[in-house]
DNA sequence: GTCTATACCCGGATAGAC
DNA sequence: GTCTATCCGGGTATAGAC
């Protein structure tokens, strides 16, 4: 394969790194054409070449985040806790990636255009440490949403022992 | 008290009226100062000689929504399961107004602008089923608000059996 | 307290030349 | 595959007349 031929990929992968740049460190509303043109050197208008919308670009990036977040609580199944571990790498994904984060967790997801596997692979780590219970493991994920947002809202009182509530929260769900 | 000094603030109301019901019929991002002004027959600059700017409308909305929601569960803590009766009313309250529940629980709480006590207010009731633990409030908040979440904005599979969900959660936190 | 006019900014996206 | 030029839409907010 010529390197003519793989031009394009490598200018699709571009195009998603500075996309993703752009938004974890100036988040969601800075993520425009027109930026993520400006980081490439190039004119918004040069992207529609690549992507047909912004909303094939978020795609992407929603589909890197699932990926690395599956990925990065895939080790707490080698931990003697398993939720616990995994509920704290969660957390330190959220907090490491506020707002892929958000771009990820509160839309709907376009499952139709995602590659095959992509959910159920990010899904895969939590449901394999609640011993396969779908409705545990949503009741799970959703106290660890709930409090990933809060954090990352600034909604909690600045004083609020953010540990502590995530302690509590381990144990009710029977771990220590 | 004349009619005449009435009239502002009866003003001042039906622009935060009207701005409810634009936000909770056409989501957070219909609900702009051209909106407001169209709904009420006026103007969008007009606006400007009752609120100093739109933060301030939204902070009035984010106020309105605390108080219900509060009020909506306060009637929980007479039944036998407080708890349970408790996160079945916000769950309720949030479907119920999904753009009014985003707006007041996914930015920052503005406390230096808000009535006092409104925030106290709101939490009073789920403080009081969990016996004043502060920790325990917010593992169940955070657990109740990411359900809530992931149900609105559509993050969960067509055929989640999301009541379930919410019941493993029930009994997680000693609640049955 | 409302109006008109407007400043100022921004966004996504397309047409057509090169 | 990039460019320039542009369309079309939208937003918050202010100035100044009435």
């Amino acid at each position: 394969m010529s390197v003519a031929e793989r031009a394009p990929v490598a200018r699709r992968q571009q195009i998603v790194d500075a996309a993703r740049r752009i938004l974890e460190e100036h988040g969601e509303d800075a993520l425009t054409m027109r930026r993520i043109a400006d980081a490439l050197g190039i004119r918004a208008p040069s992207l529609y070449k690549h992507f047909p919308d912004k909303a094939s670009v978020e795609v992407a990036l929603m589909q890197i985040g699932l990926q690395e977040a599956g990925a990065a609580m895939e080790p707490a199944l080698r931990s003697p806790n398993q939720l616990a571990a995994l509920l704290d790498a969660y957390r330190r994904f959220a907090v490491k990636h506020p707002h892929l984060y958000r771009l990820m967790t509160t839309r709907p997801l376009p499952r139709e255009r995602l590659a095959p596997g992509v959910e159920a692979g990010a899904a895969a780590p939590l449901m394999a440490a609640v011993g396969g219970d779908l409705d545990r493991a949503r009741a799970v994920w959703g106290m660890a949403h709930g409090l990933a947002l809060l954090e990352l809202d600034g909604r909690l009182p600045p004083d609020a022992d953010i540990d502590a509530a995530w302690q509590i929260g381990m144990q009710a769900f029977g771990t220590h």
